[in-house]
DNA sequence: GATGTAAATCTGGTTAACCAGTCTATTCTA
DNA sequence: TAGAATAGACTGGTTAACCAGATTTACATC
């Protein structure tokens, strides 16, 4: 027999149903910020799962910086009190699936801010990363390659660039689901590819010369094409928020 | 004995190894993307770690889009080519700890973004539920109470508002971080409470009347305390970033 | 030789026993 | 009676055996 698990923005179901019970527990307990959850076996017991089970909704909550796992001791709430912690339990719980345009939108402002900083921050060493990014990017687009990668490399090497390790981090996890993505969606034409070179181009120049308002100008005139694939759904979605 | 493990932006050092083996692996078998890794127990023995040690890698690396194990079948890697493969490993292993000054910089623009996509697409539901948070923190802080929780809903909810399941993931994982390290910093002063109740009554207003520019000046506002902490090191940066 | 089938092997995932510290309750001592 | 010592239960983490399904292999059949 087969038994279909749905995986809706990284939580299966049974995950779901955990993190639940695990919330009602500590309202019902009248758990403080910084007191013990109930051991791992005693919960996997109390809610009828397995004690992996609890383990990886742990983790979960963790990720999230609402637990605190010890070693040899105990699982700690954080130091936020019930009200947060309910509240954001709701949240993490209640989150639709990330779709391909809200990735999308998130990352254009990734980008913006990305430019940004870089062109304010960057040391010699970035700047010579970029450059090599570019040229690679060059070399294969000119040789009539596919030069998905490439690009990919070049936005990050401009993240590196930004001194902002939150912001770099942010950029590796949601660049590359948008990239194996592009070609499913069409989003992206190949005779796009010769003139993205000059995009870049110019982006590398307002990096250069240290001037935030003109690499943020020329990151959006690169990112148009995306820019309008995402205000052609924004009124949609605005319409539908109105009712 | 005890065994200290220093960990660095979430990868313990011998996470860190492994995934770099990995990463050679990968390259010396000349592996092409959608092709199949190695199974687990091989790379355990080839490493000469134990297994579940490379799940762990494995699992980080899936979560960065990287890898895709499949059940009963093997650990597949994405269809991103080797060169973007090798980048972004590399960025990973390099990935600085992310500091607090970086996130509440990241914060920011974040809650920027998120307080413009709110005032253009909340819908009735949102706005209640905006309006009951700011409610919260308001008969809460003007009880004398601490209100940093109240706070902390009251932009969640905005999030929430923003309809880019995207963002609002990522404000729900970088915003408990910055709240439980408030208080370390002393950055938030006690009497700015009630100044801030105000604060959060206009952007309320500039959401409800859907004006995003108005929206983004409150924000930028009420986080202007904040933005000089960040400016104020960011010259610091500057200047280390021209050497 | 091509093809369908069954058995053996290999896969990631799961489970339960085990481990090394921590915490607590009891006992022993001054 | 107060405090220190200790034995035992309890903690999260780790390990190795096990599971069910996928995959490959070998073989019988035509």
């Amino acid at each position: 027999m087969k038994t279909i698990v749905k995986v809706v923005n990284g939580l299966e179901s049974k995950e779901k149903m955990i993190i639940s019970e695990i919330k009602t527990l500590i309202d019902s307990k009248n758990l403080e910020p910084g007191e013990k959850l109930p051991s791992e076996r005693l919960l996997a017991e109390k809610i009828g799962v397995t004690r992996g089970s609890i383990r990886n909704a742990i983790q979960k909550l963790e990720s999230y910086g609402l637990l605190k796992s010890m070693p040899q001791s105990g699982t700690f709430i954080s130091n936020l009190g019930r009200a947060a912690l309910n509240g954001m339990i709701d949240q993490i719980l209640n989150l639709p699936e990330p779709d391909f345009k809200s990735l999308v939108e998130t990352r254009i402002f990734l980008e913006i801010n990305s430019v940004r900083f870089a062109a304010i921050r960057h040391s010699a060493e970035d700047l010579e990363r970029i450059e090599q990014a570019l040229e690679d990017y060059r070399t294969k687009t000119l040789s009539g390659n596919e030069s998905v990668e490439e690009d990919l490399l070049f936005h990050l090497a401009i993240a590196q660039a930004s001194h902002n390790p939150s912001l770099n981090q942010l950029m590796l996890s949601i660049t590359p689901q948008i990239i194996t993505d592009f070609e499913k969606y069409h989003v992206c034409k190949s005779d796009m590819a010769l003139s993205a070179i000059k995009e870049h181009e110019v982006i590398v120049e307002a990096i250069r010369t240290r001037n935030p308002d003109q690499a943020e100008l020329m990151i959006k005139e690169h990112f148009s094409v995306l820019y309008q694939y995402c205000y052609k759904t924004k009124k949609q979605i605005i319409k539908e928020g109105n009712n």
